[in-house]
DNA sequence: TGTACATCAGTGAACGCGCGTTCACTGATGTAC
DNA sequence: TGTACATCAGTGAACGCGCGTTCACTGATGTAC
């Protein structure tokens, strides 16, 4: 890759980093390329669509995210699940929403972005549904899913604290009731 | 108010719904005034804003909304609760995700729609609360914030009986653990 | 090291689009006589 | 009941806007000699 090319995708990304934290997940791309001081077309040499950019600014979050999941992977079960769904929460509710709005959404990144996602949570649900205490009748697309449906009702939210009381009410859900 | 003006007024009404029912709380208003048959200008008349018109399609469904509430003051108070929540869900999810993105949106739509959502679900709430078995450290809000995510996120999904599973978890949820 | 050149990247004006919104005009309605 | 008229409603072409996107052109970069 070219020197310059580097050059401009960092701005790019940087850029687009910055308006989606403003503007959320529908900032628009020229208003993305002026930030980056640089030609429309430009954008679209790196990125070809807003998909593309959504999910290079993500993908660097939810690589962490997933690194995350994995060091929790030694803790106690049920704690290393709520632990992680607290992360993913803040994920979600990044950006505005942005988070949330891919994890829910239509779209399909193409990349493992949102799969990866799922891997994670998938071996730390099913870790702890084994070692008892977490209700086993419940998947972890449910789990993203109502995580996801927090992040985006909290967009327009005044408590800010809210987000954090409905994880908690859902993550006490979890912890199986009937046995 | 003339005849002609009150005739309009229902056909901009109908398309409208028809409109929020197949495209969603973002359908054009050009459009809605198309399928009405009608000019823009008309449609302006009577609707100031696209929130007027969002208001004027929920109002009615808002209103039964309410309705049920009161029926159910009489039943058992949980289960009151839990069945009006399940409506309630029913609602944020009518056409596209137009009830819950007015439940959970910015927008005040000066009305009393979503006041009346609240004193409704407040009243049941409390009551539950009162009658015990519900916990007391959750306010109407969170409740339907939750509603209004679950029913945000299951707007892309895939899995068509997701959103009562994932109520069904919430309301679990919300008959106490602890004591 | 220096130069010529091919290749790749960037530019940014311009396009087409659909949106929300307006307003000068026409037409329908209801009322007063 | 019939007609004249004021008022209110509807019309729809047109506006301005910002969007995503393109492409002929210019410029920077790296390479071969």
């Amino acid at each position: 890759m070219r020197v310059d090319a580097r050059r401009n995708y960092e701005r790019v990304l940087a850029a687009a980093t910055a308006a989606f934290a403003e503007e959320g997940p529908d900032a628009s791309l020229n208003d993305i390329a002026r930030r980056a001081g640089v030609g429309p077309g430009t954008l679209y040499r790196h990125f070809p669509n807003r998909q593309a950019l959504q999910a290079a600014v993500l993908s660097e979050r939810i690589e962490k995210l997933c690194g995350r999941a994995e060091e929790l992977g030694s803790d106690e079960p049920a704690a290393a699940l709520t632990a992680w769904l607290r992360a993913l929460l803040m994920h979600a509710r990044t950006d505005q929403g942005l988070g949330g709005a891919v994890l829910a959404g239509p779209v399909d990144l193409g990349l493992d972005c949102q799969q990866a996602i799922h891997r994670s949570g998938a071996a730390l649900l099913t870790r702890a549904q084994r070692a008892g205490g977490i209700r086993t009748d419940v998947t972890v697309d449910d789990v993203v899913q109502l995580v996801a449906g927090i992040a985006l009702a909290a967009r327009h939210g005044t408590d800010p604290d809210q987000p954090d009381r409905l994880l908690c009410l859902v993550t006490d859900a979890l912890h199986s009731p009937s046995e």
